[in-house]
DNA sequence: ATTCTCACA
DNA sequence: TGTGAGGA
């Protein structure tokens, strides 16, 4: 099992899932949209709960949200759905096809990933 | 080969 | 937001 919150994505990853640049991901993290950990080396380690995170802001930004916004929107969303996950176990990714999909991006074995965060939120499943 | 920070002829 | 410099 992956755990939605462990870092194991690095930004080129996160670049070919979100179709962002490196610059506009970096940019939302100054902003306090999300918060990647990082490797020893000081190299950003994103989550794939970072990478839902990150498709919202796209959303929100298409829409014409400032930084902002953006961000009193993802903590009012947070808040109203964080009361029904606090009471749950940790969030995994179904072990079949989401876990190998992601271990395909990490080996590099998967090039061109043309993913939108709809296709992307079908991966997960809540666990309860 | 990748990513990081900083700064803007 | 892009991009180049300079370093890890």
């Amino acid at each position: 099992m992956i755990d939605k919150d462990m870092p194991v994505l690095t930004m080129k990853i996160v670049n070919q899932l979100t179709h962002l640049s490196a610059r506009q991901i970096r940019y939302y993290e100054a902003n306090e949209l999300i918060s990647p950990s990082r490797s020893e080396g000081g190299q950003r380690l994103y989550s794939i709960h970072d990478v839902e995170l990150i498709g919202q802001v796209k959303l929100l930004i298409e829409k014409g949200f400032n930084m902002k916004k953006i961000k009193e929107e993802l903590d009012r969303l947070n808040r109203s759905a964080q009361k029904s996950a606090d009471e749950t176990s940790p969030q995994y990714i179904e072990e079949d096809f989401s876990t190998n999909y992601i271990k395909k991006v990490l080996s590099g074995e998967s090039r061109e990933i043309p993913l939108t965060r709809g296709d992307l939120s079908r991966f997960y499943k809540q666990k309860k």
